[in-house]
DNA sequence: TATGTCCATTTGTCTATACAATTATACGAA
DNA sequence: TTCGTATAATTGTATAGACAAATGGACATA
């Protein structure tokens, strides 16, 4: 008999070990329906209250789950899914860009999944990454969202192996890297910069300026959406028009270049601002040069940030929603629900405001 | 009553969830006893089994332990030794206004210190700073930098409540609750209205018009220092020249202030923008309506937010500086360093820049 | 095929009752 | 004082019975 009534110890206890050595020893397989509480309090002799009382401790300790109408059965022996639920945000300064938006979008997307969000700014710089990295690990992160730095692939490559070896899944967003396969949430930089480029054609210009920096895929892209629009419409591409720079993004730097597509001697009629702080600098410095935009020369920009004051035609890129999607992706990976790399393509939209002047006529 | 028998929701599991709020909300505190079992099944009317499944679940949570013959009583909630080093950051929204650098300060100094940084947004409402503080208290932060929302005292106070209840210690940033002796970090409001104002005066302005939220202390502050610095120069407070608003921060509400200012009849010569954001307005305003920046009319501002395009004398607030002292606070509070409460007050320094135009004819 | 309805089964919630086990406290005896 | 013992209070264990809620599946209907 399983049940010694006289024995001190409490009968549901006594059910209880008896059913918990079943499940160890195999008895009762993972998947499997155990007896209803009905039928084990027929066997065993007991009401179903001291029953339940012994399922329900099991059920407590992991071991069953109750189905309402189907049973209760044993349970998969799943290693404690940790307790801690956070998320580490790995981005080049809060401060700046689009940055805040992203980590908002984030933000509200773990709440709804009950996580809390760690904040780190890199600098985009691979020393400050690099130890935020190991604080979060310190931390137990769940997962890591990682905005690339804008150094060497190598190593960017390098934090999200330490993260890797800690069984701690990881998502790029904006910025990919094309020699690692990883899940990650980008917007579709070529395409956008194509439309806006063509954008620009269709209204009449021909000689279009464009400066950023070829340090960042992302932006690599545009440059190359720019070149590959001109080339369809038969627009030969002028090198000396181009005005890149390999380094972070640097306002003195720019401002040179900035200043070299204003002079009249570039005879650009548009120019192309590899972002929209880029563009910020056109209309500073076309103020200080009595340059009129769009009158003078038309400028558009890329991110569509909310700028105060000028009325900036740009492509709008879906922040908020990256940092939404990069999450989800993150829970699925948390929750060990796919396998496959999961490369996510947001849309990006023209935002047609009022920094481009029309050059045909018939228009 | 606290059990509602007609409520779909079982009554063992409203009375546990009443249990664990008179638990949260300190009415039973640790180490009390809460009443017998027989006790509850009278005052509650449900049977003791019934008191006893509520129960149960609560010493399952770790909320309470049963002793036998000397009753249930509330546990000491022992945040595990935390070896946790995450510092809790909770603002109105990262998007907006100072915020990012806020952030950024505090997560420097955090770095120094080698603690992470989690980061909410409370949108200014009562009900996501509440979900917010939970989950920070379950992921046992150390400390907490909180900017009070913009709501009731009252509702402030009860966050602040909730972490000292868990033993988590809290600093207040920006707005202060004048009615809570808690550590905080500020910056005189008073005294850079006061010096803003005068500079206004000392220009030959005497027609000063200014607009404000009254719903945050901070801005009510700017106020007094506004009619202090009239009052002391000998200048009339026109009341009619002073548009407040008591919600949060409403573009459109504020748009019909700088409207109402920048009409010709108010014959303002200077306005004092509460706050950058709204100095903001006055610019996009004024281009609409033909008039010019300092010329036809001279503005100030509040914060010294980094606003491309335009040159705005106003008061910068030192935000990077806040975040990091309210850190070094939270520190030697965790590290139990001090008793007496600590408040600090920042310098704040006007930033002349050419949004003001002097009418004194000999300067 | 798709959709709605009903039924039987199983767990979920709740009551009422009884006796057992534990233990702080008081009290009495050594 | 010290030790043992009785007592009362409180939780622990257990029973028997009732109705509620969810739901897979069978069956009927559109």
């Amino acid at each position: 008999m399983i049940i010694d009534r006289d024995s001190p110890i409490p009968q549901y206890f006594q059910l209880q070990t008896w059913l918990h050595e079943q499940i160890e020893q195999g008895v009762f397989k993972p998947g499997d329906r155990i007896p209803t509480e009905e039928e084990l309090g027929q066997v065993v002799g007991l009401a179903r209250a001291t029953i339940r009382q012994a399922i329900q401790n099991l059920v407590n300790m992991g071991y069953l789950v109750r189905k309402r109408r189907l049973g209760t059965f044993v349970l998969e022996k799943v290693a404690a899914p940790s307790t801690q639920t956070i998320i580490g945000l790995l981005i080049p300064d809060i401060r700046r860009g689009y940055a805040p938006v992203l980590a908002r979008g984030v933000q509200d997307e773990a709440a709804k999944n009950n996580h809390s969000l760690i904040l780190c700014d890199t600098d985009d710089l691979y020393i400050k990454a690099d130890f935020h990295a190991d604080r979060m690990i310190e931390n137990s992160v769940s997962g890591v969202i990682f905005v690339p730095t804008a150094v060497s692939d190598g190593q960017n490559q390098s934090i999200i192996d330490k993260f890797q070896r800690n069984k701690i899944p990881v998502v790029l967003v904006d910025r990919s890297l094309p020699t690692v396969d990883i899940d990650c949430v980008t917007s579709d930089n070529i395409k956008g910069a194509y439309d806006l480029t063509e954008y620009l054609i269709k209204r009449g210009h021909k000689r279009i300026g464009i400066t950023l920096s070829t340090l960042i895929n992302t932006e690599r892209d545009r440059l190359e959406g720019y070149k590959k629009a001109l080339r369809d419409h038969g627009i030969p591409i002028d090198e000396k028009l181009i005005l890149t720079h390999s380094g972070p993004f640097n306002e003195g730097r720019y401002l040179k270049f900035v200043r070299t597509l204003l002079k009249a001697e570039s005879k650009v009629t548009a120019v192309f601002a590899g972002h929209d702080s880029i563009a910020l600098l056109f209309y500073s410095q076309a103020g200080k040069m009595g340059i009129s935009i769009p009158d003078d020369i038309s400028v558009v920009g890329y991110d569509d940030l909310d700028l105060p004051l000028i009325s900036l035609t740009t492509i709008h890129q879906p922040i908020y929603e990256m940092g939404q999607e990069s999450l989800k992706l993150i829970m699925t990976r948390i929750r060990g629900e796919v396998n496959s790399t999961q490369k996510i393509v947001l849309e990006t939209y023209l935002v047609e405001r009022s920094s481009v002047k029309s050059l045909n006529t018939s228009n």
